[in-house]
Formats: structure tokens, C-alpha cells, sequence
DNA sequence: TCTGGGGTCCTCGGGCCG
DNA sequence: TCTGCGGCCCGAGGACCC
């Protein structure tokens, strides 16, 4: 690990600048009692990863849990990623370590009275000495013994970014209720709300009239009812047809080049340089683009066009809705530096209120920021990201590949959870829809991570790790209830989930020589690690909020017709607003309600129809189904393993 | 207002071992 | 034999993304 670094073994007073306030810091060296300082509350990581973070893609000395190739995992790996070419990661020798003292700061005493003791420099991070320029050697702090000192590399570098913006970021436009409001005629117009209709649940994503009046993602349901009118349309979420439409918006992308990046379900990066020459009108280039997504998925899409992912998101952003955006290299430095921070990728609530206390609120204001500031706020991986991110410094490459780290499941209760034997029972149809995740995506899990979220809102999380990956369900079941057991369950509990790590492929290579096989409960036999049967399992996702709170307060059950794969004779308790049913009679519609008499009021209608009429139905009585969503193209859609693979 | 679900990544603490 | 040191692994918590 790096730790730092006076390689000239003097000691340097250090300063640190923090709003324009610097202070001269203490050498510990003359220190008779060195002082640490963090801020107040500060547990772990201080700001976002920002753009250390990929989601997609692997990261340059990357490695399984369990194989980590450095100290401390991702951390190395992130400095690795930003480091340039030729650099080494500063390491070995130790050196003064300083401490410093700022308002708003809390200074804490290391304990062991050793001058130049820390017991943790990581955790409260010191600055190096801010007066020199960001590509001179920063000095030295670091700690002793079993410290993780911050490694104050060098500064980084600018990065050689293409002369053209061809890296293109496209983004579907409140995509779920987009989907909604093409297949079903009748919501055109209207706000709708896609989301959980469970007393606890959130919203996934409200449409561009829904939002006119507040309602906005992650917003409890019940408020975004609340805000809007009456004539709003609540749906639970449909992935199948979701995954439909947002294969269609990647195949425009794909039309253009192979290097597209899928980020999510509703959006993507791609590298179009293959398709842009020197006369290439890059305006036209992203039109095209943007016209041929809508074209394909009915849907209204946003283009971004950059130098790099992080303005090519940006720029798809401000192209919102339905436009497209250009930046060249001229235009990058107006386009960025009026942002607040909170737009950069990364920057999330918490950050950008630790940044505004330093009166940080622009890129402007965030580039003016010394790169030890940065450090100093955000950790090592986070002021390193935001000190380039602030330059529009990003030479991630457009990444078609993606290694899959875990695979799980959750469940918030509509009530809480009392008593350890009520929540252990309620832990396996957790397990069960984590298990289904983990077969769809064909891999072994070796550690299970069991979250408990309590009435407090406190969330715990401890683990069980395995000798070896496995696939063996009573193995991976077993591990979650040790896990579960090392949780302190006296509070109710409002959440559980399960979630495996340290996934591998390779379970089968794994099995032990000899009887023992059968002895390790970590070592599945053969005929449980192949021919598993992928249970759909749409409804564990924002999904599963609605579709599971209709009826049983059950777990994994996937959303009925959203897996189905055919027809399903529906009952109340199976349904829930926004999913496919038909009657022989009337043909498809979609439930707009489920009556308390156990009548279904459903809408016949699709996109090809127009408008539809609605009615009550007897389920029983009328034959009512449920049925597979459509695509974009009007024909049914089969739930597939990989629709939550985006 | 009262806070979902599936993920990734970062940071820190502690144990083990050479 | 004990201690310091550093690397590595593991566990836990948290911020952030869509």
C-alpha cells in the first residue's frame, strides 16, 4: 500500500487550506501530544466515488474478494485507475506524520502517546502541503504500524481526452412510466406514477406530468399521491417490457457502433469515433441517433455527445427531455463550470452538503479548490475524483464488459418484523429470491451478507463466509441464518435482505477430491450446480414493492404476469394495477384496480388499439388471465434472465 | 414525508501471519 | 521468545447510482 512518503525522511510542517482558511499544522515529530481531527460524525467513506466508481466494466487490478491483488481492495485500485501511465503507486518508507486543527473539526487523541502514531490516517486524512502547485511531490504524512496511511500521490494529471466529442450517452426519458404511457393510450397525458403500492413503498420513476406536481423517484408513494391529482395513475413496474423497449433504444446505439456501454436499463454510453470523420456533423450524428431510438421503442430518448463519459452524461442531461446535446472541447469549460456540484456523478446528498460548508457549490467553485481541500473532505479516492472531475478530466474508455460482483434480494415489510424466530422465518423467502438471482446469473456465491434494516432505520449487515463458492442452497440458506444470528434483532425489524459476495464461476472446479464432498456443506454436488431452472424474478426490484404487497406479504414472488409465460388464471390476490390481463371476451387490458369485493376494474387497450374502454370484472366468472406484457413492437414479451442484466 | 430494491465502490477496523 | 511492522484478508458501514 502506499503510504507516504517523505522519501527524504524529514519531517514538514504541513498545512491544509480549508474555505480559504489555511492553518499551519503541527509536525508530530515536535508535537509532545499528536492530535488527530476528523469531523464530526464522520464514519467511514467521506464523498462519493464519483468517477473511481464504474458500472460497468471491471477495474484495472480488479479482483474477486478474496483475491484482491493489494491492500484494502478498491482502493488501490481506484488510485491504480486515475494514476497515469508510468506512475507507480507511492509506497514503502514512512515518514513524519502531522496532524492539523480546523474548525469544525474535532480533534481526537490517538491514545498511544507515540509521537507520530496515528491510529488510523486513513480515516482522518492530514493534508499535504497545499502551497505547493498539484503537480509538485506532495509530502508525507502517513502513520505507523498497523495504520492505513492516506497516500497522497501525486497530483493528477490532465489526461489526453479525443480532440472530438464521440462518446454519446443515451438516456430514456422517465423510461417506466414512458413504457407505460406508449403501451397504454389512455395514460398519454396523464401523470402516472410506476412504484410499490404497499403502504412502505417508493416511486420508481413518475412521468413528466407527474413531476409538475412534486412527485419525484425514491419519494414514498403515498406523498407523491398525495401531490398529484386524482386522475393519476398508479402502476407497479413491468421489467419484462422494460427490457423489451430498452433492447430496441441499445440497438439504435448498436447501429452505430459495437462499443456501447449498456449503464442501466435506460440508458448507455457507445464510442461512435469509428463513425465519425473528419466532415462528420456531429449534430446530426446525434439527431440520427436520437430519431432512430424513438423510432425503434416508441419511446423519447435523450443524447448527449462528449469528449468524455462524464460530459456525454452531463450533456444528455441538460438535452433533457427529448433533445440532444454537443459539447466540443471549446464548449466544455462554459458547459461545466456553472453546474452545481450535486450534478456530477458521484456528488450525492451528503457530499455536496460537506462541499456547500466549504462554500462549494459549483464546478467553478470546485475547481478552485486545492487538491488537498479536496482530499481533506473527501478521502483519498473521493477528492482525487472530484479534483479531476471539477477539469472535466475522464478518460474511462466505453466498456462492453461487465463482471457481475453480487447478486441478492430484499425486502421491506409492510409491518415490522418482532421476535428472532418471526424474523428467521421470514428470512427464507428472502434467501429464496436471492438463490433464484444467483442461478439466473449461473455463478457461486462464497460469502452471504444477511441486512437487517430496524424500525430506527439503523441498517446492520454481517456475513458468513464459505471455505470455498458454492451453489448449494442449504449451504448459501445455512450461512444467511448464522449470518442472521450474529445481528442483534431485540428492535423490530422493517427490512431483511441477503446478498451473495465473492461470486465465481467455477463452483464445480471447486469440489474436493475424495468422500469429503459430501461432508462440506460449502461443496455442492454436481447435479445441484447444474440444470438449476432460473425462476423469473421481476418482482425483486422496484417491482417487487407493488406487486409483492398485493396479497401475501410474500418474498420473491415475482410479479404475476410480468414472468408469466402464458396465460394465468388471475385472482385478486395475484393481481395489481398496471399488470397484462385479457378475458375472452374483451381481449388485453391492463388492471387499473382490484376492487375489495375481489372484482378487477381493467382497461382493453393497447397501443395499436388506442384509447380503450374499462369495466369491472369478475375474474372467475369472466376468465380473466394474466398475460405477458408487449414489447414495442406490439407482440408479447417473455420475461428473460438477463432483464435486470443492464 | 418518512424513507424500495439491486447494485458498486470506498473506507476503516481488526485478526492473522511472516 | 517477544515485539514491531507490514501485507493480506475479512467484516462492517455507508454513499451513491438508477
Amino acid at each position: 500500500m502506499g503510504e507516504v512518503l517523505d522519501r527524504s525522511g524529514a519531517h514538514e510542517v504541513g498545512h491544509v487550506e480549508v474555505a480559504g482558511d489555511a492553518r499551519v499544522g503541527h509536525d508530530v515529530a515536535d508535537a509532545a501530544e499528536p492530535v488527530d481531527v476528523r469531523r464530526p460524525g464522520d464514519g467511514g467513506r467521506r464523498l462519493g466515488r464519483g468517477l473511481g466508481r464504474r458500472r460497468g466494466g471491471r477495474r484495472e487490478g480488479g479482483g474477486r474478494e478474496g483475491e484482491r491483488p493489494d491492500d484494502g481492495g478498491g482502493r488501490d485500485h481506484a488510485r491504480a485507475r486515475w494514476r497515469g501511465p508510468g506512475e507507480r503507486a507511492a509506497g514503502g518508507s514512512r515518514a513524519g506524520c502531522r496532524s492539523i486543527g480546523h474548525e469544525g473539526l474535532v480533534a481526537l487523541r490517538p491514545g498511544l502517546g507515540i509521537p507520530g502514531f496515528v491510529r488510523s490516517p486513513a480515516r482522518y486524512p492530514r493534508a499535504s502541503p497545499s502551497r505547493q502547485g498539484p503537480n509538485e511531490t506532495l509530502t508525507a504524512v502517513g502513520g505507523r504500524a498497523q495504520s492505513r496511511a492516506v497516500s497522497f500521490d501525486r497530483a493528477p494529471h490532465a489526461p489526453v481526452l479525443r480532440a472530438r466529442p464521440t462518446i454519446a450517452h443515451l438516456d430514456a426519458d422517465a423510461f417506466f412510466a414512458a413504457v407505460e404511457q406508449h403501451q397504454r393510450p389512455s395514460l398519454r397525458g396523464r401523470p402516472v406514477l410506476v412504484g410499490g403500492v404497499g403502504p412502505r413503498s417508493v416511486v420508481a420513476t413518475a412521468s413528466y406530468e407527474a413531476r409538475q406536481y412534486g412527485a419525484r423517484s425514491a419519494m414514498p408513494m403515498e406523498q407523491a399521491r398525495r401531490l398529484c391529482p386524482p386522475s393519476t395513475v398508479v402502476v407497479v413496474p413491468r421489467f419484462a417490457a422494460y427490457s423489451a423497449y430498452s433492447a430496441r433504444i441499445m440497438a439504435a446505439l448498436r447501429e452505430v457502433t459495437d462499443l456501447v456501454e449498456p449503464v442501466s436499463i435506460d440508458e448507455a454510453f457507445a464510442d461512435v469515433a469509428a463513425a465519425v470523420g473528419p466532415e462528420t456533423d456531429l449534430e446530426a450524428l446525434a439527431t440520427g441517433i436520437r430519431e432512430r431510438a424513438r423510432e425503434l421503442s416508441g419511446l423519447p430518448v435523450s443524447l448527449g455527445l462528449g469528449r468524455s463519459k462524464l460530459v456525454a452524461k452531463l450533456a444528455s442531461e441538460a438535452a433533457k427531455p427529448g433533445g440532444v446535446r454537443v459539447v466540443g472541447a471549446d464548449d466544455e469549460d462554459p458547459f461545466l463550470l456553472d453546474l452545481p456540484v450535486r450534478a456530477l456523478w458521484g456528488v450525492g446528498p451528503v457530499s455536496a452538503a460537506r462541499l456547500d460548508e466549504l462554500g462549494v457549490r459549483t464546478v467553478a467553485d470546485l475547481r478552485r479548490q486545492p487538491l488537498d481541500t479536496l482530499l481533506l473532505v473527501a478521502g483519498e479516492a473521493g477528492g482525487t475524483n472530484l479534483y479531476r472531475i471539477a477539469r472535466g478530466w475522464d478518460d474511462r474508455p466505453v466498456s462492453t464488459v461487465r463482471e457481475r460482483k453480487s447478486a441478492g434480494a430484499e425486502h421491506t415489510f409492510d409491518t415490522d418484523l418482532h421476535g428472532r424466530s418471526a424474523i428467521a422465518a421470514a428470512l427464507d423467502p428472502v434467501v429464496d429470491a436471492a438463490l433464484a438471482r444467483l442461478e439466473r446469473h449461473a455463478v457461486a456465491a462464497r460469502t452471504v451478507v444477511v441486512k437487517v434494516r430496524l424500525a430506527s432505520f439503523t441498517t446492520l449487515t454481517r456475513s458468513v463466509t464459505l471455505s470455498r463458492p458454492t451453489t448449494d442452497e442449504g449451504a448459501l440458506r445455512d450461512a444467511a441464518h448464522r449470518a442472521l444470528r450474529l445481528a442483534d434483532v431485540t428492535e423490530p425489524v422493517r427490512l431483511l435482505g441477503v446478498a451473495f459476495h465473492a461470486l465465481s464461476e467455477h463452483a464445480q472446479l471447486m469440489l474436493p477430491l475424495g468422500a469429503d464432498a459430501a461432508e462440506d456443506p460449502a461443496v455442492p454436488i454436481a447435479a445441484e450446480v447444474v440444470g438449476a431452472e432460473a425462476a423469473g424474478d421481476e418482482a425483486v426490484g422496484p417491482g417487487a414493492v407493488g406487486a409483492e404487497s398485493v396479497g401475501a406479504e410474500s418474498v420473491g414472488a415475482e410479479a404475476p404476469g410480468a414472468a408469466a409465460t402464458g396465460p394465468v388464471q388471475a385472482t385478486a390476490a395475484l393481481l395489481a394495477p398496471g399488470l397484462d390481463v385479457a378475458t375472452p371476451a374483451d381481449g388485453r387490458g391492463w388492471v387499473v384496480r382490484v376492487g375489495d369485493d375481489g372484482r378487477v376494474a381493467v382497461r382493453f387497450e393497447t397501443a395499436r388499439t388506442g384509447p380503450g374502454y374499462q369495466r369491472w370484472v369478475d375474474p372467475e366468472a369472466e376468465a380473466l388471465a394474466l398475460v405477458e406484457p408487449l414489447g414495442p413492437d406490439g407482440e408479447p414479451v417473455r420475461a428473460s434472465p438477463a432483464d435486470d442484466d443492464v
